[in-house]
DNA sequence: TAGTTGACCGGAA
DNA sequence: ATTCCGGCCAACT
């Protein structure tokens, strides 16, 4: 039987987001749907721009068209960097 | 409680 | 390819 959300829509997208492993990527509308609400994809990204925590690798969390979208640590051009030094091939 | 905001999404022009 | 618009959702005021 599982356990009913205790922590907020924001505890459970900054879970998800630690989650993700070098190399990979997620579009904010697979983290929201991973984080149990499949539609809130523009909520994960006010959260994400509110979020400071360098151990959410919030670089690693992309557009579901393929582009980057935004960066709070430097830009979208150090974003871009950072995946494709991960092993990453932008478009 | 209601209104505003925003690192989005997808389709249309 | 780029811009515009409506829809969706959680957090904030």
């Amino acid at each position: 039987m599982k356990k009913t959300f205790t922590k907020t829509f924001t505890q459970r997208v900054r879970d998800v987001v630690r989650k993700i492993p070098k190399g990979k990527v997620l579009s904010y509308k697979e983290v929201a749907k991973k984080a149990g609400s499949p539609n809130a994809s523009q909520a994960v990204g006010s959260i994400m721009s509110k979020n400071y925590d360098k151990t959410i690798p919030c670089h690693r969390v992309i557009r579901s068209d393929g582009k980057a979208g935004r960066y709070n640590r430097g830009g979208i051009r150090v974003k871009r960097g950072l995946l494709i030094s991960e092993g990453y091939y932008f478009k």
